[in-house]
DNA sequence: GGTGTCTGTAACCGTGACGGTTGCAGTAGT
DNA sequence: ACTACTGCAACCGTCACGGTTACAGACACC
C-alpha cells in the first residue's frame, strides 16, 4: 500500500515550508520529478485534509495553511495512507478453522498496533523538521548514533 | 508494500503453534484459504529465517523450530517485508533543486524511525500472543478501550 | 472582454507486484 | 514400488500505481 504518495506528500510540503510565496504545481513537479497532474492528485488530497491552500488562476499555486512546525508527519501519513502499514485480511480466513475463525480480528489487533507504533514515530517529526534536513547538506553523516 | 504476505505468515505461525506435530501445507492453507503451493513459498521464507522446519516426504509437514513464545512479530516483519512501512523513492528527487537534492537522505532519515517505531511495537507481541488470542472467543469486545 | 496562466478532474494506458494455478523433480515413510 | 509430502519453476489474470492527454473552470492582467 505504501507506493510513494506519502514520500512525495512529504516532498512537495518540504518545498512549500521554503517561503510563503505560492509555487504552481509545475514548479513542485519539477524539484518532486514527477509529472503534474499526478503530483495535484496528491496536493489535493493536501488541500482537502487542511494542510495547504490553493489559489486557481493566473498567479496562482500553492502554499502551506498551517506553519510547517504545525504538521507533524504522522498526520500527513494518516491522510495519504488511511489503511495504515499492515494490510489486514487480502482473503479472508477459514472460518470452519477454529484458528481461523478468530484469525481476523486477533491480527487486526496486531495492525491496530504496529499502525499506533509507527504513527507515533512519525508524529514526533514535523514538515518542518524534513525541510530543514533536507536543505542541511548531509556532508558528514555522524549524526546517527542514536540507532 | 504490505500486501498479505505478513498476515499469511502470522496466521500459519499461529497454526503451527497449536500443538508440534507438524501439519502439510494442505492442511495450512484450508484455514488461511489460500492456496498450498503460494503458502509454501510463505513459508520457505520462515523456514530459511529459522522460525519453522520442513519435514519433506510421506507423513512430513512444518513444525516450529523455536518456542511460539520466542518468536516476536517483529522479527516475522522483518523477514517479510524488508523494505518496511514506507517505500523511500520511486522516483528519485531532481538533485538540480536545492530542496529535492537532500531530500532523499532527510526522507531516508523519516522512514526510518517509521520502521523503528513500527517494529517495536511489533516486538511486544510474540506468534504465542497472536495464537491465544485467535483461540479466545472475541464474543464481547470490551477490551478496546484503549484507543 | 479577451487572453494567458493556473487548478481540478476525468479518462486512458503501460507497468509491475501480487496472488492463483499447473506441472514436475526430489524426498521419505510404508 | 507406491504414496504423500516439500521445493521450485513457469505462466497467467488482476489490480493498484504512476504517467499521459484532454478539457472545463477560475482568476490576473492587458
Amino acid at each position: 500500500m505504501a507506493s510513494g504518495r506519502f514520500a512525495m506528500a512529504v516532498h512537495a510540503l518540504a518545498l512549500l515550508a521554503q517561503d510563503g510565496d505560492g509555487y504552481p504545481s509545475a514548479y513542485l513537479a519539477g524539484s518532486v520529478n514527477t509529472h503534474a497532474v499526478f503530483l495535484r492528485r496528491v496536493l489535493a488530497r493536501l488541500a482537502r485534509a487542511g494542510f495547504i491552500e490553493a489559489r486557481e488562476g493566473r498567479g496562482g499555486g500553492y502554499r502551506l495553511a498551517r506553519a510547517a512546525t504545525d504538521i507533524p508527519l504522522s498526520e500527513v501519513y494518516r491522510e495519504m495512507e488511511p489503511e495504515g502499514p499492515l494490510t489486514a485480511s487480502p482473503c479472508d480466513p477459514n472460518p470452519r478453522c477454529p484458528v481461523g475463525a478468530g484469525m481476523r480480528s486477533a491480527f487486526a489487533a496486531t495492525a491496530e498496533v504496529a499502525r499506533s507504533g509507527l504513527e507515533q514515530a512519525l508524529a514526533r517529526q514535523t514538515v518542518a523538521d524534513v525541510a530543514r534536513r533536507a536543505l542541511r547538506p548531509p556532508t558528514q553523516k555522524k549524526k546517527e548514533k542514536r540507532t
